[in-house]
DNA sequence: CTGATAGTGGGGAAAAGTGGGGGATTATAT
DNA sequence: ATATAATCCCCCACTTTTCCCCACTATCAG
């Protein structure tokens, strides 16, 4: 279970610390791939392959399931630490993120989101006051992600 | 599993780069054809039979199985590797692709998708304003995530 | 204060990607 | 049939990127 909400900052070369607290939870391989709302999901491989399983039940003649498959596969990459506790962000995810320098790193249940830190403010500003509204419909309908 | 995205130029003598990620997954000899919205489908020997298996249950007697037929497989050529790893790019399928200068190589699962960047940038502009709408609804017919 | 853990930055070797020359094979023309 | 042209590969050389290692800074606890 990943929570918790961190400041770090990538370097020139597209290097960004992960938490300590995450490290361990990750294991030695895992998989960083573009997320709905300009931030990058990062997830454990055992999460990634029961996403992709289901997946994978979606056929490519279908327009929205090879649009969404070609979104969220192509995106994504196999990441490692390096030995300061570092993955290197490839760069199409940096772009698609927005993140050059300050990054928010937040955990949220079965995987970890990164965040530019504007792009953070600005989601999490206008998120904050709609809460109370959201929270309300929440649980209504019939299938949970 | 293909995933990822990656670019690259095809040269003056209609050579392509598969990223090294990509080459050993394909093995010596591996299919390239015409995809669906202006791009090429790379897909192993082995995937390649699965598909041509499915294809070989439609009847030849419905209109739309024989037109998608014919444009699957009559864009199909085998490919291999040079030494550095590159691909010759036929060119009916390069015409068809509109790939002259700048490439994005991307995986998909299955296959390994070749894209111009221009109709790339132009697919995933599109898409990614789209992916939240996308996502919400992709599971509710009959598949659930 | 001191040692341990977490985070930051940069140099250099190795791997990946790019471009071009030249020989062999195939095609074309006289 | 032979000379010329075109194409396809294979190889070599160069450039760029990636990754691994080391050294330094910051923070925290005892």
């Amino acid at each position: 279970m990943f929570i918790g909400e961190y400041h770090h900052s990538i370097d020139d070369k597209g290097r960004l610390i992960i938490p300590c607290r995450f490290r361990e939870k990750l294991g030695d391989k895992f998989i960083v791939t573009r997320g709905i709302e300009n931030c990058l999901f990062v997830y454990s491989l055992e999460s990634w392959n029961n996403i992709v399983n289901k997946l994978e039940t979606l056929p490519f003649t279908k327009k929205d399931a090879r649009q969404f498959i070609r979104f969220f596969l192509s995106g994504a990459t196999i990441a490692e630490f390096d030995n300061q506790g570092r993955i290197n962000i490839s760069s199409p995810l940096i772009s698609y993120a927005g993140i050059y320098k300050e990054c928010v790193i937040i955990g949220t249940g079965d995987r970890i989101e990164i965040w530019s830190e504007e792009s953070w403010n600005d989601f999490f500003t206008s998120a904050k006051d709609s809460m109370s509204d959201i929270a309300e419909n929440l649980f209504n309908e019939s299938v949970n992600l």
